[in-house]
RNA sequence: GCGACCGUGGUCUAGUGGUAAGAUUUCUGCCUGCCACGCAGGGGGCCCGGGUUCGAUCCCCGGCGGUCGCACCA
């Protein structure tokens, strides 16, 4: 049997504790879908939640949220109906499939074959007789794939829709109005955090690549003679790890330590809003707990780039199981999806500068995978100490923000923590009460879903209203008042107050 | 989609041509004065369909699902 990996331990204490698992179970299951238990529907939320802090907030910027079905004619003018498919020919003697424009390319020499056509691509394979690259066979007309997913639109099929591959074409083709509900003033931004759909072909990796999933995802809107970014300083100094698209064409390893500004100088990053952003983006992976050694941008090459993009970042994480995994990609969008709605639609998407000259905005967009993002979070924060396990989740992303347990479950111990269960929930904390078992087996429990602190009710708390405070990280206790109880977790809560800050150390024997 | 391997209580594993074991979890009661404590008792399972067989969880075929490799991942 294989040896467990990282992802099979955090996916086990996921499935077992609620964090979430494999969609449709009791029919058998179907690949590519997951289902959020109560832990990882609210882990998830905070990390949503935690995005918007540096994405949305900070910046005063808008968000929308718009449906998943889209009709056909949204996906012709965004140009996803002609790229968001490809021809594949399978093998008839190995079984093996290839993308028919890629082989055409390798054996013919010529370039963007893919944009020719199906009935070109066709006779181009038997006029050059390919065959199997991997063992020679023949190989089958190749078939189109679409990996959106098709509908109808009402009950009698009168219109072709699709789920959307991605939320960007909400935030263009509702351009015009936020344009005006921001007073018609540039730059700003429209995001979006919802669900995608993708028809993979064959979905792996359980988390990290999902048929639905949610993206979070912003487009900023900017004039392309006015491109300076008015928070640029706040990111400037931020170092990253850079790969940039010469880098991968020439095979190099080492990343270049950069800072964001340097690297906008030096023209490795387009502009400085991609800077902006990726330089924030940094701040919100550390946030959930990635340190900056884990993470890296790697560039896009031109084959590999969307059809609308100029340049492309991925930010990507180490993950344990599966290496270097993106998270988010920034991508540099330029005027391409605007001005494709803007003809398609006939509908002007210009602004009017002061000198009178007209112009349609550039955009640039961060993206992130949220489902992804969150299996990060887990695995990043898991620990295993003393045979238990640990997630040592960011204290504003934990599930539950405070367990709360009497000691031993007698002598009004467990009614007096009923009252502070009450107390705490009045204020507004999400919270646990468990009595069962021992008081360290309840401590492990909570351990093993990130819950960041642990209340006690003791004799103590009877008799004089003091009970302590146990840390999941450090396994170490103060004491407080009932009193002082809600102020000290609202502090620790806001990250105004670290742990030991929160009353009197406590010391066992 | 093709190939290899795999599918046993909620979870992790053992095992068998005569319907199944252990750990853990869960429930009940007792116990419990700070880190998965102890005792007693209870509950819970062979992915689905077909075939071979007196009898299939086990063998065969198909399906579904999972892992890995190829391809795909805008």
């Amino acid at each position: 049997m294989a040896p467990r990996t990282k992802y099979d331990v955090v996916s086990e204490i996921a499935k077992r504790r609620g964090f979430y698992w494999p969609s449709f179970e009791i029919y058998g299951g179907m690949s590519g879908f997951v289902t959020y238990g109560d832990l990882g529907t609210k882990l998830k939320r905070n990390i949503e939640a935690l995005w918007k802090e540096h994405f949305v907030r900070r910046q005063g910027f808008l968000e929308i949220d718009d449906p998943v079905i889209n009709p056909e004619r949204v996906f012709q003018a965004s140009g996803h109906l002609e790229n968001f498919k490809e021809h594949s020919s399978m093998c008839t003697k190995c079984g093996k499939s290839f993308r028919a424009d890629h082989l055409i390319e390798e054996k013919t020499g010529m370039e963007n074959v893919e944009a020719m056509g199906g009935e070109a691509i066709k006779s181009l394979m038997v006029d050059h007789k390919i065959k199997c690259p991997n063992c020679g066979g023949q190989l089958k007309e190749p078939t189109l794939i679409l990996t959106m997913f098709k509908t109808e639109i009402g009950a009698t099929g009168g219109e072709i829709g699709y789920a959307r591959p991605e939320t960007a074409q909400a935030m263009f083709m509702n351009y015009k109005r936020a344009f005006q509900h921001n007073r018609e003033k540039l730059p700003f931004a429209l995001a979006q955090a919802s669900k995608v759909l993708r028809n993979e072909i064959s979905p792996r990796q359980g988390m990290i690549r999902l048929r639905e999933f949610t993206i979070m995802e912003l487009e900023l809107f900017f004039d392309p003679e006015d491109p300076a970014c008015p928070w640029f300083s706040e990111v400037k100094d931020i170092t990253i790890n850079l790969y940039t698209e010469k880098m991968m064409e020439n095979d190099i390893k080492e990343p270049l330590v950069i800072t964001i500004s340097e690297a906008v100088e030096k023209g490795l990053i387009l502009t400085e809003w991609q800077g902006y952003f990726m330089g924030v983006s940094h701040q919100f992976i550390q946030a959930i707990g990635v340190p900056p050694e884990k993470q890296r941008y790697r560039a896009h090459l031109p084959d590999e780039r969307a059809h609308y993009s100029l340049q492309t970042y991925d930010q990507e994480v180490q993950l344990e199981t599966w290496g270097w995994i993106e998270m988010s990609g920034c991508a540099y969008r330029t005027d391409f999806d605007l001005k494709n709605h803007m003809e398609a639609s006939g509908i002007d998407m210009t602004v009017l500068r002061e000198d009178g000259t007209r112009f349609i905005p550039y955009v640039v967009e961060p993206s992130y995978g949220l489902d992804r993002l969150m299996y990060a979070t887990l695995e990043n924060s898991y620990e295993r100490k003393n045979k238990r396990n640990i997630f040592h989740l960011p204290r504003n992303l934990a599930p539950y923000q405070v367990a709360v347990f009497p000691l031993v479950s007698k002598d009004r111990l467990p009614e007096k923590a009923e009252e502070v269960r009450s107390m705490l929930i009045q204020k507004g904390f999400w919270v646990t009460y468990d009595e069962k078992g021992s008081i360290g087996r309840r401590y492990a429990r909570s351990d093993e879903v990130g819950t960041p602190l642990a209340v006690a009710i003791d004799y103590k708390t009877v008799e004089e209203g003091i009970l302590t405070i146990r840390d999941r990280d450090s396994w170490t206790q103060v004491s407080t008042t009932i009193n002082d109880l809600p102020s000290a977790l609202e502090a620790y809560f806001k990250g105004e107050k670290e742990f030991s800050d929160l009353g009197a150390p406590v010391v066992r024997e």
